[in-house]
Formats: structure tokens, C-alpha cells, sequence
DNA sequence: AAAAGTACTTTGCGATACAAAGTTAATATA
DNA sequence: TATATTAACTTTGTATCGCAAAGTACTTTT
């Protein structure tokens, strides 16, 4: 890939993950159920879209009781809110290319 | 996908589609050799993604030649600007609403 | 005891991305 | 005139992806 669009990290080529990421960014924890219902998805999409950002270390995943019900909450890394926001700036920048 | 997501145009994501349709935007004619060269593609991806521009109605393409040599020139169409310019805005207010 | 909730994992399939090789048609070269 | 080259594809094959649906494990509620 040429240099044009090296910075355009390729997790973020999602919607899936590029909303993900978008919710961590703004809020500090968010729980599986929140995550399902605002991005619509199936349990097993979620799941799996959240473990390749894990994977990468862009997300942390902490488990807990809330009550006597389990609950998952995620969190972004400092390299996830790093890596995401180098993504949208070069974003940016290609939106201010364009505009010129 | 829930509404959060729905104004991101599912045929760019994808860096090889976004990373032409930059080109396209800022310079009305490019031809299938600069495309190659800026995006280091090779002659069959390069083809498929634009082929798929092209069904959608996205790019045009013309093909002449210049001297004895074919040549095919590839120039963005008004749906193909207002979508892509729709797509880097909801990715702006998605910036915005981020750093807000 | 049965049903439901939470958070997955597994399965299976269709779509996508890509390189590599093959194709077509013209031109240039030996 | 045969062969190689160039330009622009198309075809083929493979690996990966995205997703829903079904299955799993564990607990709680009914």
C-alpha cells in the first residue's frame, strides 16, 4: 500500500470497530449489553470484532458482578486511544487535502 | 448497524476504494498507470476496485489514446463526489462529536 | 425442574481482497 | 515476419472476513 494511506489503520477499515472505538473514546466504560444495543449487534459479532481489538491491545476487557449478574465492561488502552486518534487525524488532514 | 454508523458508506472501507476516490476528488482526470503508481496496486486489484466504483456509478471512465498507446483515464461522477464528501462528513461530525 | 439471562465460542456460508497468471489488441523490435 | 512489449484488463485460486445462528457454561429467576 502506498504511503497516501499508510496511516489509515486497517482495524479501523470496520464499522463495526470503527463505532466500537468511537464509543470508547468518549466514554471510559462501556458494557456489552450498551455496546449491543447502540452498534445493533449479535452477541457473537460483538464478541468477536471486541476480541480483535483485545488482540491488538487497543481494548481491556474487565469482569465483574454487578449484583448477582455478571458484566463485562470494556475500556480503551492508551495505545487504542493513541492508534484511533492518529486514524481520524490523518482523516482529517485527507479532508483538508480535499477541501483545498 | 445501528444509526450511529449509518452514514459511513460501506464501499470506503476500504483503503484501496477510499485512497482513489481521494485521488479523484482532487485531480478530474487520473489514469489508470498514475493510480497504479500512488497506490501501488496491482493491475487486477486496481481494476476490480475501480469496477466496482464504476457499477455503482461512483467513476467514469474513458479510454483513448495518447499517440499510438491505449490509455484509460478514470474522473469522478456528481453522485460519486456527493457520496464521497457525505462519507468525510459524517466522519468529521463523528471527529467532532468525539472531541467535544 | 424449567426457563431465562449473560457472555461467549463454534460452525458454516457467502462475500471480499489480493496476487498471479492468462487474455486481447495494438505496437515496437529483431 | 516472428517475437517481444505495453496497456488494461479478466480469470482463477486462495486466504481472510463478516455475520447470523446455533451451541455452551454458568447462574438466577420462576
Amino acid at each position: 500500500m502506498s504511503s497516501y494511506l499508510a496511516d489509515f489503520n486497517k482495524v479501523f477499515e470496520s464499522r463495526v470497530r470503527l463505532g466500537m472505538m468511537s464509543l470508547l473514546v468518549v466514554q471510559e466504560q462501556v458494557d456489552f449489553g450498551q455496546i449491543k444495543e447502540i452498534l445493533q449487534l449479535s452477541d457473537g459479532n460483538l464478541a468477536s470484532h471486541m476480541a480483535a481489538l483485545e488482540k491488538i491491545g487497543f481494548v481491556e476487557v474487565r469482569k465483574q458482578f454487578i449484583g448477582k449478574k455478571p458484566n463485562t465492561t470494556y475500556a480503551i488502552t492508551v495505545q487504542g486511544r493513541a492508534a484511533f486518534l492518529e486514524h481520524l487525524t490523518s482523516l482529517e488532514k485527507l479532508i483538508k487535502k480535499i477541501q483545498s
